[in-house]
DNA sequence: TGGTGCTACTGAAACGGTTAAGCAATAAAT
DNA sequence: ATTTATTGCTTAACCGTTTCAGTAGCACCA
């Protein structure tokens, strides 16, 4: 029952703890003799030893876990994510940070405190903020002096590293796709555009899309709800009452799409025949419905890997800020038509 | 840049770190005067104390961390979770652990070694298996005496925590909902049987509904390969191939009807017009494609939020076994025709 | 007057590691 | 032959908490 310790395996390989911490850290400018490490190696394979991170944390100030702080959906909701972006991020994340001893420590970000809380407390090795910028806690996150990611996010800290893709091009390029295909009545379905959000880069590229174009914007065009499927459902009832003069529409998030084509399928109106829809993303989601999702890709596992990869750079001493924008391209599926 | 610890709050307020941790921690059995107390949580809040978990932990022995051990899909694959099943489930328990001070260590159960990893190194102070048995550490697993949890597995464990649903009825619902719909040739499409697994379980309920009806079954109607879209959009192939005598399809897992709708359409077979079919577990894919699956639905929600429950409970001081099998309906929607 | 029982605190030993500094023994350099 | 490095290891301080075992002071009771 009574755990074993360093101490168990210094006594048993007739060695010190320092001598044995040496040899399970291999550290550097400390030589061990072959035939000690050996001994020691030995006494930790017999005994089973694992040694305890929380003791190796407070003593080294290092505890191989990396914050990782999503959105939550709605305050107070269950649900933390219910875009499966979140999951296939994640996801890869995972598999990146524990393929090099790191773990990923999982938090929410309640508006509130849990940014600081998961990164002053546990003092995690780094931390990763996906999709928001942590406008009110700037200070203290510099104050930690840990590398921080921002997954998604525009804003231009010269301490944080970024990693995102050309949101307002991939704006442009679904609304190109469709102005390409005849259409000039496009509505833009998303949720709520942000300072330094995604939202608004997309939203702008649209807007670049509609002006090359020489297409007059509307407000009339826009809906702005909430990523969720929900809502984009309710957007073809809202498109139907304002006497849906669209033709198509660019959804930012494949789920917002896949939400519209449904609300537009219960009432009557089929994707593609009678309106054409890109979405944004390139989620599982996307290729697996019918019609299959006409979208702007993107890499997501790259990002999770990324972000990690970003991390482990900055421990390991690389001083530079990385930044990176991750490559995009439309992926025609069956969900638009051309006029 | 210094961390501020509790040895500067207990010179701030002039006392002792031991009083200092009994204020914090609001110790019982131990009495602090309303004055000190005041004294104490207005030099916290001056000097921005945050305790330091990693030390709380060596100390205490407790780390307010629960560990999640999710199957990794593919060994040596970048994606941890390819369904979506997961997402959900981790996003209720985040949820509900953050509400009780707890943090999630998520990691992906490389066959080998993670399970005990997370657990040994880490300290975590229970942990939650996710869809498989954990036979090769069932020895080790039992001495760490955590509080243990496992998620959609069959195995009989006086010491584990068991959360799931009657997967033997749920594949005979399923069964029996195409059997009342007119069909008798009925595919069984699935991921490997593994021992104390769930998909056996449900086989078995679909064996049941066929002997019910007096339907002899046929190693023909079995479809075995993995729980991905991908395999299931195989299936279809494969089906066709057969000589496919098959009118409806049981697929185990919402992403396999998905799936199998997918690659039967791109036969042009159509679903539910050629073939029927149902799923299991209600993701939210399951509602928001086209046609829409019916499905076996399950609470993924509540699974996460009562896994975490049990851990708590356990953790403080509730002894007895906790085992919970959650309601299971039908769902009806678009993919299952009248014969 | 002394004993008993509270209340409100303090001291210091853990917890299980890391790591700077020191030291003995041997090898290399002068 | 003496100094200087190098190798291989040990000692002990420290990381930031918790918690056990006291203890001082006071009130109460007999």
């Amino acid at each position: 029952m009574k755990r074993v310790s360093i101490k168990d395996v210094a006594r048993e390989a007739g060695v010190s703890t320092a001598t044995v911490s040496y040899v399970l850290n291999s550290t550097p400018l400390q030589s061990i003799s072959a035939e000690t490490t050996a001994r020691i190696r030995e006494a930790v394979s017999r005994l089973n030893y694992v040694p305890n991170l929380n003791a190796r944390s407070l003593a080294s100030r290092r505890t191989s876990l990396i914050g990782v702080v999503i959105p939550q959906t709605e305050p107070g909701k269950e649900f933390l994510f219910s875009n499966p972006f979140y999951g296939d991020l994640l996801s890869s994340a995972e598999y990146t940070a524990r393929q090099n001893g790191y773990h990923l420590l999982l938090s929410g970000s309640e508006p509130g405190q849990s940014y600081m809380n998961i990164a002053r407390n546990r003092g995690v090795d780094g931390i990763i903020i996906v999709g928001a910028y942590p406008t009110k806690w700037l200070d203290e996150l510099h104050e930690l002096a840990i590398p921080v990611v921002l997954v998604d996010t525009y804003a231009k800290d010269p301490a944080f590293h970024t990693i995102g893709i050309d949101d307002r091009l991939g704006g442009r390029m679904a609304t190109e796709y469709l102005i390409r295909h005849g259409h000039r009545d496009i509505a833009f379905v998303s949720g709520q555009m942000e300072e330094h959000g995604v939202v608004q880069k997309r939203f702008q590229g649209y807007r670049d899309a509609l002006d090359a174009a020489g297409i007059t914007f509307s407000h009339e065009r826009l809906y702005l709800g909430s990523i969720s499927f929900e809502y984009a459902q309710s957007v073809a009832a809202e498109m139907v009452r304002r006497g849906r003069k669209e033709t198509a529409a660019f959804a930012t998030a494949d789920i917002l799409g896949m939400g519209l084509i449904k609300g537009l399928h219960l009432l009557g109106i089929h994707v593609p025949k009678d309106v054409s829809v890109v979405g944004f993303d390139d989620v599982d989601l996307a290729r697996m419905c019918d019609p299959s999702l006409t979208t702007v890709q993107q890499d997501i596992a790259a990002k999770g890997t990324k972000a990690i990869r970003f991390i482990l750079d900055a421990l390991g001493g690389k001083a530079e800020k990385q930044e990176q924008i991750l490559p995009i391209r439309i992926v025609e599926r069956e969900s638009v038509r051309t006029l």
